[in-house]
DNA sequence: TTAATTTTGTACCAGTTCGTATAATAGTAG
DNA sequence: CTACTATTATACGAACTGGTACAAAATTAA
């Protein structure tokens, strides 16, 4: 890459202005983030976003890509089966928290938390928050149905269901963010959940 | 009530408008709804609308109300005693459920998929949302402290943290429906999940 | 140099936004 | 019938909306 090419060099890093469109979105939301708000945060002119990311929409499903990236970078690892099933989870959520408290106030989760307000007039949004969705039931599915090869979860559970049980204690947990609770009481939180989903709660 | 008040009488009937106006933030979300939207959905005209609910965050927050009232008369009665835990939670979310798919396509939640992506900006509504995840974890939280005084549950869990995680069930459903995942599929998703919350899971 | 190519900056558009000033309307009180 | 009161209807305005036409600028290719 960084080939030489023809026409006047762009003076943007792509991955940094969609860094800071995703933060803007992420504080905003979606309709009330206007293009202006954008071109700001971007510090680029509308008609060089438009050429560099499509219209408003467009613009909105790059920083939902972004985001997703981010949090596979967070999390992908413990997938691998080095981790038992209770750490995999654990480390899972503690890394999904420090994500949605690493600005001030806590934004929680920018997909599950802007996204879905959009969903109804807008079926690209909904088919990338469905995406999403599958693609995470699959991880904590992997995690789960991983812990059953290894006799670390009883093998007559259901683990795609029981995935989605996990994933939706990150739904919660990004609500609960965003909404104002503590990232202390969310972690203790999580220490009681994740026993529950391994089936070694405290009886 | 109904007694005769001096000036011309109003021509709108305040829950009627306020279903509406519920119906139409639900679709679209706060901000991209706008006060001509809500003036045709009500049949009032602007100044009627200001002079009855405010303005537009103000008529949104009314809209939270309401719904919470509603989500009161579906589930409330399952804090009779008169269920045990398994059949109260799970009447609870099927409930939940009716409602979530209530109108085609299903619009879930009405306060977690349209609320968080305006908490960052408009304290007022960070502080309903707030206020409604308190009121739910104490619904919750009070099912599993009767099932423990009735020797249903252990008494050493955390009642507490069990509440937060039905509560949370409630979020993931509320977002999937949106999404587009079938009544169905939710359905067999929280008969799952119902035993696990209740520590009678499988094994 | 000259042409080709790509990005950038200025300026603009028509439509929409939320909110309100003003006046008409429809009832009650005396 | 006249005053009083509350609601409704019309109309407006200043700011903002998403998007784009157009020309200037900055680079490479020949």
């Amino acid at each position: 890459m960084n080939e030489k090419t023809r026409g006047r060099p762009r003076q943007y890093d792509r991955e940094q202005v969609l860094a800071s469109v995703l933060s803007l979105f992420s504080e905003k939301g979606y309709s009330a983030t206007s293009l202006d708000d954008i071109s700001e945060a971007m510090n680029m002119s509308r008609p060089s976003i438009y050429n560099a990311f499509g219209d408003k929409e467009s613009i909105y499903l790059h920083a939902m890509d972004s985001f997703r990236k981010q949090m596979r970078r967070a999390v992908g690892k413990y997938l691998d089966s080095e981790y038992d099933l209770e750490t995999a989870l654990m480390n899972t959520y503690l890394s999904a928290l420090k994500v949605y408290f690493s600005s001030q106030p806590a934004q929680g989760c920018f997909i599950f938390c802007t996204g879905p307000a959009e969903v109804i007039n807008q079926p690209v949004i909904k088919e990338k928050i469905s995406d999403t969705l599958i693609e995470v039931d699959e991880f904590f599915q992997a995690l789960f149905a991983n812990a059953q090869e290894q006799g670390d979860y009883p093998k007559n559970v259901d683990a795609s269901n029981a995935g989605k049980l996990a994933q939706g204690v990150l739904h919660t947990i990004a609500i609960r963010a965003r909404a104002g609770e503590s990232q202390a009481s969310l972690t203790r939180f999580i220490e009681f959940t994740v026993p529950v989903l391994c089936q070694t709660g405290s009886e």
